[in-house]
DNA sequence: CTGGGGATGGGGCCC
DNA sequence: GGGGCCCCATCCCCA
C-alpha cells in the first residue's frame, strides 16, 4: 500500500521505530476510516449524495463502491443515488453508512434495538456481505428467523413493475447487444452473467440513473442476492420510478415467485425511487458466525464488526477482492462525452442562459413551479462527465409554490410520497449561499449543515405538504376528468378528411375512437392530469411525462450500436442513425439539399421560405 | 461575427 | 402504453 520515503514517514508519524519489513502501519486504515468519517460527517469531499425516503446522505464514492459492489456499480456514473425504501429507510442506512465508515454498527436513533431483520434486508439489498453476516449472526441468536419476510433475507416482494426494465441498463451496459434500431432485445441477447458484477446490470438495475432500479431479490427465487437470479437480464427488476415505468422494452417477466406482499400502507408502494438490485449477494460468511460476540445487552453501543476491523478495512480494498468485469460502456465518441448531459444527474439542466431555458421554463402554466421541493443540485457538482448540475429556475423557485398541485397522479400510480423534498445545493453554485449550511429546505428555504437536521426539520412541516399532495386527485380515468374538461380554448382547424366520427367538443378535431378524442381532449384542459414528480411540470398525456421523467432521469433505453449514444426514444435513435448510414432521406425540392432530419428540412425549409 | 447546416433534447399530440 | 412524428429550441461546427 505504503512505501518508500512514504512509510518511513508514517512509521515516524505512528512513532513505530521497529517497523518490520512490511513497513505496515497497523493504525494506518483506521486512521483513514477516522479521516473519511470526519469528512463524511463534514460533506467534505463527498461526491455523491444518496436519497433514502426523504433523506439526502452524502458520501464518497470511493468508500461506497469499496464497501459494496452494488455502490460500486451506482456510483459509477451518478452522483445521485435514490434507495429503494422498501429495502432500506433512512433511519437504517445512516446506520449502514455509519457502518461502512466505522466498521461499526451504530444504534439509530430510534430507542429500540438495532433491528436486524431490517438491517439484514438493507445489507442484502446493498450488498454489504459483512453487515449482513452480522447481522444473520444476530438474528441467529436471537433465534429470529432472517430468511422470510419483509425484512428477511428472502426479502421483499417482486417489484411491482419487474416487468420492467431492465432493457435500460442492458442497453446502457452492452450496448452493441441491443438492435440500434429497435433498442430492443431480448433476453438470449443478453450475456449471461456469470456471477459477477455483471449481474448487477442485467438484473434489471439501472445505474445509468439517479438510482439502481430493481432490487436484490430473485424473481424466481424469491431470495436475496446469490446473483443467479438475474442471468436472463429481465429479472431483478426495476420498479417504476416514482411509480412509473421509465424505461422501454422490458422483458418479459419471468415466472416468478412472488414474494411477501408489500404492506400495504408502506409509503414506498406509492413512490420509491426505484432501484436496481443488486443481487445482494451476502452469503453468509463461512468463518465467522462462530466468533461473534454478543454486544452484552447493550443495544445502544456501537457494535463492532466482529472479527476485527480488518474486515471491515478490507472491503475498501474491493468488495470481495472481485475483480470486476468491465462494464463495458461503449467508448463515447469526443462529441458525446461532450455533449452527453446523460444521466449522471437527473437533475441536471442545461444552464438556462440567454439561449437556453430551463426544459419547462416555457410553459408556465400552474403546474410548472415545484410542488414540493427537489433537488436542485447533485453531489460534487458534476455529472459524470464533468458538466455541472444547473439549476433550473423553475427549480430555483420551487419554494414559491409549494403547495401546487403537483399531486400525486392518484392511482395513476403516480409517486405518493415526494421523494425528493429536499435539496442540496452545491456550494458555490447557487447565486443563493447557503454557507456551510448546505441542505436546503426548499419549502422554507433554510439551510442546514447536515441532512440529518434538514431531515429533523422537514418533518415539521412535510407531512402536511404531503397530505395536500396526496389529497389533489387528478384524472385517472374516473370521475374529475370530464369536470375539467370546460374551461378550454380556441378551437382549432378541423383537418377531418376520413370518417371520423368522433368529434371534439371543443374545436373541430374530430377522431376515429373515442379514447383518442378522449386523449384530445385533455389537451383543452387547463389542468394538466399527469405532474412530474421532480419538477412539477405537468402534461396531458402520461406517456409524454414518462418520457419527460426519462430525461430527467438520464434513463436511455435506446443505444447506438455504432457510437453508443443513447437516447430516451427509439425515434431518436432512428434518426441518429442516420448519421452513421449516412442517409438523407429528406431533400429540399427547392434547392435540393438533403438533410438526415425532417426538422433540419423544415428548418431549412424556413431559411428559404423567410422574408430576409 | 454571422448564417447555415448537423445534430440533439424536449413537448405536443395523433395513431 | 408505446410508437411515431411534428414542432420548437438549442448547441456546435464550419465556411
Amino acid at each position: 500500500m505504503v512505501s518508500g520515503p512514504l512509510a518511513l514517514r508514517w512509521c515516524v508519524w505512528a512513532g513505530r521505530g521497529d517497523m518490520g519489513p512490511d513497513m505496515e502501519l497497523p493504525s494506518h486504515s483506521k486512521q483513514l476510516l477516522l479521516q473519511l468519517n470526519q469528512q463524511r460527517t463534514k460533506g467534505f469531499l463527498c461526491d455523491v449524495i444518496i436519497m433514502v425516503e426523504n433523506s439526502i446522505f452524502r458520501a464518497h464514492k470511493n468508500v461506497l463502491a469499496a464497501s459494496s459492489i452494488y455502490f460500486k456499480s451506482l456510483v459509477l456514473h451518478d452522483n445521485l443515488i435514490n434507495l429503494d425504501t422498501d429495502m432500506v429507510s433512512s433511519t437504517v442506512f445512516q446506520q449502514i453508512l455509519d457502518f461502512i465508515y466505522t466498521g461499526k454498527l451504530l444504534p439509530s436513533d430510534q430507542p429500540a434495538e438495532p433491528n436486524f431483520s431490517t438491517l439484514l434486508t438493507a445489507a442484502s439489498y446493498l450488498q454489504l456481505p459483512e453487515l449482513a453476516a452480522l447481522c444473520r449472526r444476530k438474528l441467529k441468536r436471537a433465534g429470529k428467523p432472517f430468511g422470510s419476510g419483509r425484512g428477511g433475507a428472502g426479502l421483499g416482494r417482486p417489484p411491482r413493475s419487474q416487468r420492467l426494465s431492465a432493457a435500460s441498463v442492458i442497453q446502457a451496459r452492452y450496448p452493441g447487444l441491443v438492435d440500434g434500431r429497435k433498442g430492443a432485445h431480448t433476453p438470449q441477447e443478453l450475456p449471461q452473467a456469470k456471477g459477477s458484477d455483471d449481474e448487477l446490470f442485467l438484473s434489471g438495475c439501472n445505474q445509468e440513473s439517479v438510482h439502481g432500479l430493481g432490487r436484490p431479490v430473485c424473481p424466481a427465487t424469491g431470495e436475496a442476492g446469490l446473483g443467479g437470479c438475474s442471468t436472463n437480464g429481465s429479472s431483478g427488476g426495476c420498479e417504476q420510478e416514482l411509480g412509473l415505468d421509465l424505461s422501454k422494452k422490458s422483458p418479459p417477466l419471468p415466472p416468478a415467485t412472488p414474494g411477501p406482499p408489500l404492506t400495504p400502507d408502506d409509503p414506498a408502494q406509492l413512490s420509491d425511487s426505484q432501484h436496481g438490485s443488486p443481487l445482494s449477494a451476502s452469503a453468509p460468511p463461512a468463518a465467522n458466525s462462530a466468533s461473534y460476540a454478543e454486544p452484552g445487552g447493550a443495544p445502544n453501543e456501537p457494535m463492532d464488526l466482529e472479527g476485527a476491523e480488518d474486515n471491515h478495512l478490507s472491503l475498501l480494498e474491493g468488495p470481495g477482492g472481485q475483480p470486476r468485469k468491465s462494464l463495458r460502456h461503449s467508448a463515447r465518441k469526443k462529441e458525446w462525452g461532450k455533449k452527453e448531459p446523460l444521466a449522471a444527474s437527473p437533475f441536471e439542466r442545461r444552464e438556462a442562459g440567454p439561449k437556453g431555458p430551463c426544459p419547462g421554463e416555457e410553459a408556465e402554466g400552474p403546474g410548472d413551479r415545484v410542488p414540493n421541493g427537489i433537488l436542485a443540485g447533485v453531489a460534487a457538482g458534476s455529472g459524470p462527465y464533468g458538466e455541472p448540475p444547473y439549476p433550473c429556475k423553475e427549480e430555483e423557485e420551487n419554494g414559491k409554490d409549494g403547495s401546487e398541485d403537483s399531486g400525486q397522479s392518484g392511482s395513476e400510480g403516480g409517486g405518493g410520497r415526494a421523494g425528493a423534498h429536499y435539496v442540496f445545493r452545491q456550494e458555490g453554485y447557487e447565486t443563493v449561499s447557503y454557507g456551510d449550511n448546505l441542505y436546503v429546505c426548499i419549502p422554507c428555504a433554510k439551510g442546514f449543515p447536515s441532512s440529518e437536521q434538514l431531515n429533523a426539520h422537514v418533518e415539521t412541516h412535510t407531512e402536511e405538504e404531503l397530505f395536500i399532495k396526496e389529497e389533489g386527485a387528478y384524472e385517472t380515468g374516473s370521475a374529475g376528468a370530464e369536470e375539467e374538461a370546460e374551461d378550454l380554448s380556441a378551437p382549432s382547424a378541423a383537418y377531418a378528411a376520413e370518417p371520423r366520427p368522433f368529434k371534439c367538443s371543443v374545436c373541430e378535431k374530430t377522431y376515429k375512437d373515442p379514447a383518442t378524442l378522449r386523449q384530445h381532449e385533455k389537451t383543452h384542459w387547463l389542468t394538466r392530469p399527469f405532474p412530474c414528480n421532480i419538477c412539477g411540470k405537468m402534461f396531458t398525456q402520461r406517456g409524454t411525462m414518462t418520457r419527460h421523467m426519462r430525461s430527467h432521469l438520464g434513463l436511455k433505453p435506446f443505444a447506438c450500436d455504432e457510437c453508443g449514444m443513447r437516447f430516451t426514444r427509439q425515434y431518436r435513435l432512428t434518426e441518429h442513425m442516420r448519421v452513421h448510414s449516412g442517409e438523407k432521406p429528406y431533400e429540399c425540392q427547392l434547392c435540393g439539399g438533403k438533410f438526415t432530419q425532417q426538422r433540419n428540412l423544415i428548418s431549412h425549409l424556413r431559411m428559404h421560405t423567410s422574408p430576409s
